[in-house]
DNA sequence: ATGAAAGCGCTAACAA
DNA sequence: TTGTTAGCGCTTTCAT
């Protein structure tokens, strides 16, 4: 229950300009009693400091951004926040930026580079202090982007990068993290290796089969290795069928994404093959998806959470002044499932 | 390749003062001519927005919402926007918002009251036009938030709602899901169900379980049930091996969530058990996780996008002036599997 | 220790 | 058709 003089205090704006007419004092003064600001006595801070939190007040975020020139308001690009990557990703920066006391406006491209140039847009009028972006396949010109990063906005490019190299680009170690899965393989002395990917156009897709069939060729003699491509997971479920169909004693299988990972593993469930005794299964994923079967899937890691935290941080560095542009890459992680 | 003229315009702020200044004339005019009102002539019009092109002018979203008093931006407020439903609440909000030209704040509460409260400053600070917010389960106060409402600022309340009843839910039929996944099991002759709910402090637990142990107690003759509670999905993993390695013969799992469902399928491929012909399988889930499986689980449909798009029609309604609170709730669908 | 005043970028009522 | 002016809420310099 409030008291009367409370409701009619909560029923008119709570502006620096209300407390100072209350206070009979200056607007000067009430900013500055809020900001702890030595010159101000202790009296009169008081007397400010109680009003303020009768009246619920709270500074007006436009009026404070508009006089300091300053948003504290960061951007996130992404094709579709619902997605398990790019999610985790939000998520860590979402956790950074609270610390760092800054707001995150949140825009989905949803792969259409029209759509890209109105987010940016959206990011100028609100006068974003930083850029995280995941560009669309489509995307070749980064012209758009390079004319912020000019206006001193920092634009930090992370997992799905422009080819051009006088950007930040903070990455999965793509190439890297094929080439662990390969080697994982081998180890394991497999020898017949199914290895689906995703769709060959992307840099991601090539990336990763750079770095697989690297390592298979270097260090895989006596193995086989087969490539496949498939752009959805009814499509790797379709090649995983054909392929234990026919007959083919393929000994492993590797699975690009979780998006594979889930059309192929179907077709075990389907075909009711034992994992790992008749058929060794390893993937490249972000964790949710691996952990769901029994025996859990053996995966290399691709965070999106550790991203997120490492794109923060490459963020703070070039609001620091640091301008040079850097292109970091994320350690990749083997995590042992019990599929291979 | 950039031209000088070009690069000197390019390199001062691009505001209505700067584009005045070059053409000579009032920061009015250039406004009205931006903006395409009725009075400025063809000549001018034109002279503004080609160089307003050139500048790549974009209005300051600060100073717009200070002077018109309006942010245009919605706060959306979940326990944690790494979790399938809400991402995909959020993903249905963002669609929406961008044809009305709003903007997301999205904040993350862990589920923690004092965060929460934290962020409500955070959408009082911006100046939110509207809240949407799933409480979390410790939120018993919703003060502050009813003082939002009083200053005229919508908040709807979605998924994890309070018990109050003056403010406005937009929720799944929670007792409805519970009731059509018994019916489900009834008409599958299914005569000893073994039903494992979350935890039992969550509205959303209550409510499913009262749907259910309804249906089954009025219209289950007949059939048996046991009610258990896993908080976790290795809770659920080990309720379900304790439960089939006592000789217990069940001949359906009901699964409350995707977190219970994943432990138990986790035991049903740890033991072996053939879907549905040994045991039937239903869920409750957002459609994610079902279709991982072979065969793919049976499960009453809860779309975080539906209630998305529903919330935010909510909103506008809201917003043209409906003070009226509502309780809307979104009907549930059956989706068939074939694990049943 | 406090106040007055200018100005951030924009809109809109009023004037010309 | 265009310009002048006031003011949104805040910070900060300069004065007192």
């Amino acid at each position: 229950v409030l008291s009367l003089s409370k409701l009619i205090l909560l029923n008119q704006k709570a502006t620096l300009k209300a407390i100072a007419e209350q206070l009979q004092m200056s607007i000067s003064t009430v900013s500055r009693a809020l900001k702890n600001h030595p010159d101000i006595s202790e009296a009169t801070r008081k007397k400010v400091t109680e009003l303020a939190n009768m009246m619920e007040y709270e500074p007006n975020a436009y009026a404070v951004s508009l006089r300091t020139n300053n948003s504290r308001v960061f951007c996130i690009m992404v094709p579709a926040v619902s997605n398990l990557f790019y999610h985790s990703f939000v998520s860590a920066v979402e956790e950074e930026a609270r610390k760092e006391n800054y707001s995150l406006l949140i825009l989905q491209s949803g792969d259409n580079p029209a759509t890209e140039i109105d987010n940016l847009k959206l990011c100028r009028q609100n006068r974003a202090t930083g850029v995280f972006v995941s560009i669309s396949p489509q995307t070749t010109n980064i012209d758009h982007f390079n004319r912020m990063v000019e206006q001193g906005v920092p634009v930090i490019f992370f997992d799905k990068v422009p080819t051009a190299d006088n950007c930040n680009k903070v990455c999965l170690a793509d190439s890297e993290v094929g080439k662990m899965a390969a080697r994982k393989l081998l180890e394991k002395k497999k020898k017949n290796i199914l290895a689906i990917f995703g769709n060959p156009d992307l840099s991601i897709t090539k990336k990763r089969m750079q770095g697989f069939v690297d390592e298979m060729n270097t260090n895989g003699s006596g193995a086989k290795h087969e490539v496949y491509h498939a752009k959805t997971a009814a499509e790797a479920n379709q090649f995983f069928h054909l392929s234990f169909k026919n007959g083919q004693s393929y000994d492993a299988v590797f699975c690009m994404s979780d998006e594979i990972l889930t059309g192929v593993m179907k077709g075990v469930q389907e075909l009711g093959i034992s994992i790992p005794k008749q058929l060794g299964i390893i993937s490249i994923s972000n964790g949710f998806v691996p952990q769901l079967y029994h025996p859990e899937i053996s995966y290399v890691e691709t965070s999106g959470y550790k991203l997120g935290k490492l794109a923060f941080n490459r963020m703070l560095s070039c609001m620091s002044g640091n301008t040079a542009t850097e292109e970091l890459t994320l350690d990749s992680v083997f995590v042992e499932g019990g599929s291979i």
